[in-house]
RNA sequence: GCGCCGUUAGCUCAGCUGGAUAGAGUGACUGGCUACGAACCAGUAGGUCGCAGGUUCGAAUCCUGCACGGCGCACCA
């Protein structure tokens, strides 16, 4: 049940209808009515949703206004059942004050729609592919990743929700130069470990998960790879190193609530030869040229600042190459929308990667790049200098057993992707039981404990029935308290928090409405005792409870956060 | 030099397709547990929304310029 879009709707026909009223009679000229918004006040005093259309035909009107909301209340329809009050405020504002209990049924909806509650088919099934993480498997994931696996994964869950047909994707840059690197690396760990003099290479990754890598090669294979050839001894440790650092990896993001449904290989286009295919569609439409035995992209073709190069001199093909090729991937398979979750140091890469996909024709709209600030890492007042070549950084693990699954993921997702952020891990530590997110998990675990006490046969004789009447058919006209409306009103939001969290791609709106929601119900808890006597009414307040369970539990459950029944 | 992101309460951040008196958490201060979980509630203090112009009924929000911070501008990924 959306109730709140139900009512958006009636009050926009009826707007409109009065409208056209007061037009045939020439007391507004006629002509299409402005896009005009529906919007619930801030300030609850100034009704349930107030609507800015007399301000905006005012120029057109040529009238005051004031003047024309009136008219157009003159022109409203009288008796409206969901209607209480209709007045004019401000500089013209209509405020709309809806008959009490108009959301009541909400709580029923809620109780029966359960899990579902919340969800929509907004989205019609359209196809869509989040890509996030994709961190290189030469280390393991950092603070950035972790930002972004959260990040990602909320959004898939706000996505799907919302209707969209959502597939979860992690590229495995396992192609290209740092590969080389990286076996390089392990070549020089391992000969180290078997006692062998070397140079680390200049571009190695010098971290201690790559000794840690070479040591369980060691363990598993001993010293048969000492005496080989070291092409085929790197090989191998890319091979080995690969599998070790990407089972690690996909563990840690398990760990941390994140699933993938594809884990796409870099390296399996290079082999399909799917990087050639697509490097030869764009010669066929003439975007490719030659310069110093490099085969470049005619990049500025399509508006970008510069050419760029799609093959090298030395005939292998570059990075950006193999993400077109990827890209295109994407769409072959179907997928209607793209997203993509970068860091903010690759968003010289967004305009050129949008511009190959109109250059393939497909439409570069539908390829959005989500751009996600730094994390920098802060120890109190020191900054923690983050390099994964030289090993020093905190890793998603590390994050975890600090700081807690539950409150990492709800810190991460709270903000919108464009702040950058300090992430002090002294603070985050010492703030640990402060954190917002146990703020909202207490509103949830209390709820429980309420519920299950109401089950409980009562204490005393007090009470007359005992506790075991089921709630689900309370008499809600007993929802009377301002504390009680507020909270009803806030779950009748949810649907909508959705869909607009989808539509802005922006999953930092739910922990803020997590947050309400839990301080609405904190607030009635205090205000409102749910066990009285008055068994209606504690019927009705336990049925409110419930469903506020299962509103905070489904948030909490898209941030990727759960849902304690006991803390 | 060019480009992207940011600048809002002591701190961390929301609010940005223009709307009414700019919000939350945290920190500070004052109250509230012999009744369902005090990891809670109620209240107080705290603001030139980076600066300067502009657009209009109305600007934190849109436009222009500037300042400061972060990040980019490879035959790296």
């Amino acid at each position: 049940m959306n109730r709140v879009k139900e009512i958006k709707e009636l009050i926009r026909q009826e707007v409109l209808a009065a409208l056209s009223r007061a037009e045939k009679i020439g007391q507004l000229p006629a002509g299409e009515p402005p896009a005009f918004a529906i919007d619930a006040p801030r300030d609850k005093n100034h009704g349930d949703f107030a609507v800015n259309i007399a301000m905006i035909m005012a120029k057109a009107a040529g009238k005051a206004p004031r003047v024309i909301a009136q008219i157009i209340v003159d022109h409203f329809a009288k008796e409206l059942d969901w209607l209480d009050k209709l007045e004019i405020a401000g500089p013209g504002f209509l405020n709309f004050y809806l008959t009490p209990g108009y959301f009541h049924p909400v709580l029923t909806a809620v109780l029966a729609e359960d899990q579902a509650y919340g969800s929509s088919d907004f989205g019609g099934g359209r196809k869509v592919q989040i890509e996030f993480v994709s961190a290189n498997p030469t280390g393991l994931l950092h603070m950035g990743n972790a930002r972004g696996a959260a990040l990602g994964d909320s959004l898939g869950n706000v996505l799907s929700a919302a209707g969209f047909s959502v597939s979860r994707e992690y590229y495995i840059n396992d192609a290209g130069n740092q590969i080389e690197n990286f076996g390089k690396s392990l070549e020089a760990r391992y000969l180290e470990l078997l006692g062998e003099k070397i140079v680390f290479p200049e571009d190695g990754y010098q971290g201690e998960d790559i000794t840690e890598t070479a040591k369980l090669i060691l363990e598993r294979e001993g010293d048969r790879f000492l005496h080989i050839e070291s092409s085929l001894r790197r090989e191998f440790m890319i091979q080995a190193g690969l599998q070790e650092k990407l089972s690690a990896i996909r563990r840690s993001l398990e760990n941390f609530g994140v699933h993938y449904d594809v884990w796409f290989s870099e390296q399996s286009l290079h082999d399909k030869g799917k990087i050639q295919e697509t490097v030869n569609i764009l010669g066929e439409k003439n975007l490719l040229c030659e310069k110093d035995g490099a085969l470049w992209l005619k990049a500025t073709a399509f508006g970008d600042e510069k050419d760029e190069v799609m093959v090298r001199a030395s005939g292998v093909p570059t990075y950006f190459a193999g993400d077109i090729a990827y890209h295109r991937d994407k769409f072959e398979r179907g997928f209607q929308t793209l997203i993509d979750i970068w860091g903010a140091d690759h968003h010289g890469h967004v305009a050129r990667m949008k511009g190959a996909m109109g250059a393939l024709g497909y439409n570069p709209d539908d390829l959005e790049v989500i751009l996600m600030q730094l994390v920098r890492l802060l120890r109190g007042d020191e900054l923690v200098r983050m390099s994964k070549r030289s090993g020093q950084y905190i890793t998603l693990d590390e994050l975890m057993e600090e700081v807690g699954r539950d409150a990492a993921r709800f810190f991460f997702v709270m903000r919108s992707a464009d702040s950058q952020m300090d992430f002090d891990l002294n603070l985050a530590k010492s703030q640990s039981s402060e954190n917002p997110v146990y703020y909202v998990q207490y509103a949830h675990a209390r709820i429980h404990s309420l519920l299950k006490m109401a089950k409980e046969p009562l204490l005393g004789d007090s009470l007359e029935g005992g506790g075991n009447q089921p709630w689900s058919q309370a008499d809600l006209s007993r929802l009377i308290h301002p504390a009680e409306l507020e909270l009803i009103r806030k779950l009748a939001d949810l649907p909508e928090e959705i869909i607009q969290a989808a539509i802005d791609r922006e999953p930092h709106r739910l922990p803020r409405y997590a947050m309400d929601l839990a301080a609405l119900y904190h607030s009635f808890y205090t205000e409102c005792r749910c066990l009285v006597e008055d068994m209606p009414l504690r019927q009705a307040r336990l049925l409110l409870s419930d469903a506020t369970r299962i509103v905070l539990r489904n948030v909490l459950q898209l941030i990727g956060v759960s849902a304690p029944e006991r803390m």
